[in-house]
DNA sequence: GTGAAAGCGCTAACAC
DNA sequence: GTGTTAGCGCTTTCAC
């Protein structure tokens, strides 16, 4: 354990130290293919006692650079990050550890620069372009441009992408059907006889309300009101999801309109939550007289009272995706890309 | 960008391509150390546009062997993220992308193994000891062995901890000196006269209540009231501070006590939000009939009404910690570990 | 201004 | 059961 050149002990110093050759010592770190006779305990042994007492650990660069693969696989999410990225990760890092994987996150900022240039940081990139890993899970698709994943799954990374209107093209994509829930949803007010539903929006979509992927919630929700007749109101649509205080002042502002809507839809289960504080504060019932639903299936929703209604992933397992993800890395050839449904629900509960 | 062959284009490929040797691939891509004349634009652009028609990608294992370092730098955290743990991260990105840094993180998984063998998945500590990173930054010290932290060191590896109790040794540490921060808190509600003071505890506080690390909170919060002579009732001690639900519950349960506390200290912000939210469901006032108090100054604290008292970092900038591991991962030789500080304060609001 | 060549630390044929 | 050896793809010294 302790070392007093300034290099690090390599497998050639063990080998040395405990008289065999590298060859042997390889053997004994990382098994051997091959269908050999093992090594005599005496010779193992000695080695690892070499290894122990120099303080030798194995250079992975040197390793990746030889075996031709990293064992290394990444998932890709954006900064603040969501119970269900959460969940995800976990089952990467429990799959992945049963072929020897390790997993490791990348977390891209969560401002996306203005403009359609939503490119993240280079830096951040890199880990991706430059065969860090041998795979990835982006689980926000929106975050890497379309031809940068495509360039990447190209370049030999295997690759699976949540996201709601991506096709498969060298990576699968899991296809979150976030629309047809949306839908759900606003039909679901409308069944409940709402004709005035806000929206408490993710200043994102505000800002570009005509991008696809950006303001695809706002988008859906007032493309299926408008195909029931009864358009959004851009009175009773906010700012403020993002920020907890923020939707707490808006949604009150909006509650002291002349005319204040009788359902609101937030952008996010947060902003939701602070919309039920905020009109019970003001003396509004939820559901009574306002309706209040989110979206995400955060895991914060069902805690509360009254429970949240929203739209998300019902149940978070993603052994479908991540064991995909395995198969890619393991394929001897090329998988085309198929895309792997795992349909967001509406979930009603208490609070519409 | 198109590729026939099964094996990814090397620079080989493009020098082939573009009738030049690898070296001046090298050069070309990575600039060139030494103070030698540029090579011609028109070499130059041949060899670029070589590498964009084959569609080559850099081999980071094969750069991280020659040069002897991998350019990447890593965050570890406990799984569910704060926000200040975001921050870190945000200015590790930053900072590092300076001298061409990558960052990374390592979520390592929430729940530690019972006992006191609570080793994370070795599958993720791989990552810090087979020198895939140059270096990295503890986010919380106490997931990681303090064994385990000077054998990484000692390795090689550039390391700065957050830890509130534990030296320096081959590696920095920064200090957030909780235990005082959190005596302030029980000398400030005793103070505004309380004497019946509660505890909303994270499940394995209660579970191993004698570990120093795992209960630090805890065990600070019980031996200041003891000192000030009145010491934590064990019938005003409840878990549930790790999931919203049952912090609401138990707050509940504790206020139907016949002599309910007149103070409650959760270990987490969260567990203090829900508490407030408990208690005025049950017509309690807060801070008049329940003072709370949360441990942690996460942000939704100054965004709830009444705002929540709390102990954590006051402003959120790691320039020092951070601009360190890079002063580590440059440095020639050894530093010997110094201690950062950067102290938890005490943040009265209007919960208490 | 460009090229030849050595070698980073490891693995896996193959030889004995 | 263990050793020899040829690279993996890249960078860098040195030569021209």
């Amino acid at each position: 354990m302790s070392e007093k050149t300034g290099r690090a002990p390599t497998q050639r110093d063990v080998a040395a130290a405990a008289g065999v050759s590298t060859a042997t010592v390889s053997y004994i770190l990382s098994g051997r293919r091959d269908r050999v006779t093992p090594v005599t305990p005496e010779t193992r042994d000695r080695v690892l006692r070499a290894v122990e007492q120099l303080g030798y650990r194995l250079d992975h660069s040197a390793r990746s650079l030889r075996r031709r693969r990293t064992e290394l696989v990444c998932v890709v999410y954006r900064m603040p990050d969501s119970p269900w990225v959460e969940r995800l990760a976990e089952q990467v890092q429990a799959i992945g550890a049963r072929s020897g994987y390790s997993m490791i996150a990348l977390p891209l900022p969560s401002s996306p620069p203005a403009g359609p240039e939503q490119v993240p940081q280079p830096s951040a990139l890199r880990v991706l372009r430059e065969r860090y890993v041998d795979g990835a899970i982006v689980a926000n698709g929106t975050l890497i441009e379309p031809d940068e994943l495509r360039r990447l799954a190209a370049g030999g990374l295997s690759l699976v992408v949540f996201h709601d209107a991506l096709p498969p093209a060298g990576f699968d994509v899991v296809d979150l059907a976030q629309r047809a829930a949306l839908t759900d949803l606003v039909a679901h007010l409308l069944d409940r006889g709402h004709t005035r539903i806000g929206y408490l929006a993710h200043d994102v979509e505000l800002a570009a309300p005509d991008d696809e992927v950006q303001s695809l919630k706002y988008r859906t929700v007032a493309a299926a009101l408008a195909a029931a007749g009864a358009p959004l109101d851009p009175r009773l649509v906010v700012p403020g999801a993002d920020v907890r205080e923020r939707a707490y002042v808006e949604t009150q502002r909006l509650l002291r309109n002349e005319r204040p809507p009788t359902a609101l839809i937030s952008s996010s289960d947060r902003g939701a939550i602070d919309a039920i504080w905020a009109a019970r504060d003001l003396g509004a019932s939820v559901p009574g007289d306002l309706a209040i639903a989110g979206i995400g299936n955060g895991t914060e929703g069902s805690a509360i009272r009254p429970a949240l209604t929203t739209v998300g992933l019902p149940r978070l397992d993603f052994t479908v995706p991540v064991t995909r993800l395995f198969e890619r890395i393991t394929a001897p050839d090329e998988l085309p890309g198929d895309r792997i449904p795992q349909p967001w629900q509406l979930i009603v509960r208490e609070s519409t």
